[in-house]
DNA sequence: TTTATATATCAAAAAAAATTGATATATAGA
DNA sequence: TCTATATATCAATTTTTTTTGATATATAAA
């Protein structure tokens, strides 16, 4: 059908999750590095970012709960990656750039 | 040149400030409702989304600063509009359907 | 001019989110 | 087995954001 469908409350408060994990400079900060490496473990990216570990993990829980991150576990070691398809869902084309690698940037 | 820059802290920091705007269910449904709209002022758009007027104000001040709104004072109304521009650069463009009327949608 | 209405803003209180330091768990290596 | 490292999580604290009710300002209408 073509008619669009009126959001409901629900919709809004899903998105208000999505982008309460996208209003903080260091998560965005944090996308950035993760898309730029491909996939890191914790400790190399809290060097990178200077940040204590456990600070830097909620941030990542955050972020992995938006869906914005996958994660794999291999040995002790969490190796973080991008979830292109969710961040494409939101983010506009142009801010995309900042998060993924594309021919076209 | 080809080369896409390092973003910098302070680019962060405005997305921080943008997607902070985006970060609240009440401030979706008011961008949806004036987008409905086209232009509301704000005792309709209080009487629309069962408000506090003062509580509303705020959430449209944030929206404003964000760059999402744009106002126009008529006698003592304020009338509110999308300010298009501002929220495509920001969203993608499936989500823009929940802010603008387009055909494609 | 007086009265009523629309709106923004302010200060105080409440609620939500972030930070910190400590600790628990799991795994790898000696 | 013992030790060290990577990580998540927890409780307490701090910071930020939101809500509330009151008030000030401006305009319109009587």
């Amino acid at each position: 059908m073509l008619k669009t469908l009126e959001p409901t409350q629900e919709t809004f408060q899903q998105f208000e999750k999505k982008y309460k994990a996208l209003a903080d400079a260091k998560r965005l900060e944090i996308l950035h590095l993760v898309q730029k490496h491909s996939s890191v473990c914790v400790c190399d990216l809290a060097e990178m970012i200077d940040m204590p570990q456990s600070k830097l993990s909620y941030h990542l829980k955050l972020l992995l709960e938006a869906g914005y991150l996958t994660v794999k576990k291999k040995g002790t070691w969490n190796y973080y990656s991008i979830h292109d398809e969710e961040l494409n869902n939101v983010l506009s084309p142009e801010l995309c750039c900042l998060f993924r690698n594309e021919d076209k940037c």
